[in-house]
DNA sequence: TAAAAACCTGACCAAATAGTCAGGATTCAG
DNA sequence: CTGAATCCTGACTATTTGGTCAGGTTTTTA
């Protein structure tokens, strides 16, 4: 079994501070073109105007990078769900979590698509975090939302699937934007397809779980400044 | 610009016509594990019992070989549709239709993580057929739902996002699938997963359009059998 | 059954690419 | 200012891999 990803210790001068995260931003980007194996570490160098010489100085491998890069992205998945507890409002908790995920999604496509290639290829890297860290915290929420249900402040949904749905909902826009732009007519997703997406998200989810009344868009447009 | 996709015609012998299909078989779950860039002839050849060079003797290239398999899965994907007409039953039309995909998700997860992949990485395959035929088909599909809205037959949601929902709710179960195992627990999904996801599934998305009332679960048994 | 067509193979090649390394340039601590 | 630490480079290597090809084997056809 492999050892858990974990964050790389920020040690290191004041140069290797700003070259690895030039180098991380730059592989989330190739990484996120074409994958694990597609990104090449040329590209990776030149995307972050270095030499591949001096890529490998400052990580080992390509594997090295890519979990590096993996690591930083589950960081910002994990955060946003302290909204979801038992004494919450269930819409007001919902909503903003949907929300946050919707932003992350517009914010950050490439982290999104990284990480649906890693997880669309059987996680290797990231499986045991699936299986654990990922796990416990559904779980947790989950019996929330079953506290939610069994007190009828909002209908009979299975709260894991909820999840599942929510995730593929949002990140559906960064994962498949090729498909979404091709079918909107779009040549690329601006901050009022985001809008409009994420209206029609939280009406979906909402309503799913009986809490209807249609969001106001007027909500919406508050929170999404223009991509 | 490419040329369009097209599936190749059936002529040659029987001994082709046989190999052929075992190499775009095993090709599609080769490209399933990998994608494009991870899969190698090699591994293409003995997941289908051949040598190597006879893939090549079928097959001139590996962009052959990926196209043929698309072509194939987009085939798959295109049906299914039909009922979607202005005098149906909204209701029964996009029951049959939620049902149908995630039927496909179940039987042929593989196809959908080859299209997945090639989506995700912004579909340099398939992308006119997306901004083609794709579009086409969801614009006049859009249509008949807007219709049904102005109808009053079911609320209004944006038709487009509507289907794009659909796919994210329904695909997600086979590209996602080490995710969705992790979370709830499971080694892989069978057919009691897949009962269980449809039901949410359909609930969400018949909610979401406004014709509530649950579904029974029994309507789901009977035309999932065990996987 | 014999010629032709279709099928199959192993050896080979060229390109791409991850990673190494010796040594030079720059930066920093004292 | 100087020595040490850090940073950077270009040339090189080993391996992987897509694709070719000459020639052998099997199947089909007439």
């Amino acid at each position: 079994m492999r050892a858990a990803l974990q964050d790389r210790e920020p040690g290191g001068g004041r140069i290797r501070q700003q070259q690895e995260a030039a180098i991380l931003e730059a592989a989330e980007r190739v990484f996120a073109r074409g994958g694990f194996q597609g990104a090449t570490m040329v590209d990776i160098a030149q995307e972050a105007g270095l030499s591949k010489s001096n890529v490998h100085y400052y990580f080992g491998t390509k594997a090295d990078i890519y979990r590096a890069v993996l690591a930083n992205i589950l960081r910002l998945w994990l955060a946003e769900t302290d909204r979801i507890t038992p004494g919450a409002d269930p819409r007001e908790a919902l909503s903003h979590y949907i929300r946050a995920k919707m932003r992350l999604t517009a914010e950050r496509p490439e982290a999104s698509r990284v990480f649906a290639n890693e997880v669309l290829h059987g996680a290797p890297e990231i499986g045991d975090f699936l299986r654990g860290t990922l796990r416990r915290l559904v779980a947790e929420k989950a019996a929330v939302i079953e506290g939610w249900i069994e007190r009828g402040r909002i209908a009979a949904v299975d709260p894991v699937h909820l999840f599942i749905s929510l995730w593929a909902l949002t990140q559906t826009y960064a994962d498949f934007e090729v498909q979404v732009c091709a079918l909107l007519g779009r040549p690329a997703l601006g901050g009022a397809d985001y809008r409009r997406a994420t209206a029609h998200v939280l009406n979906l989810l909402l309503r799913g779980c009986g809490l209807d009344g249609g969001v106001v868009s007027e909500d919406v447009r508050k929170e999404m400044p223009d991509a």
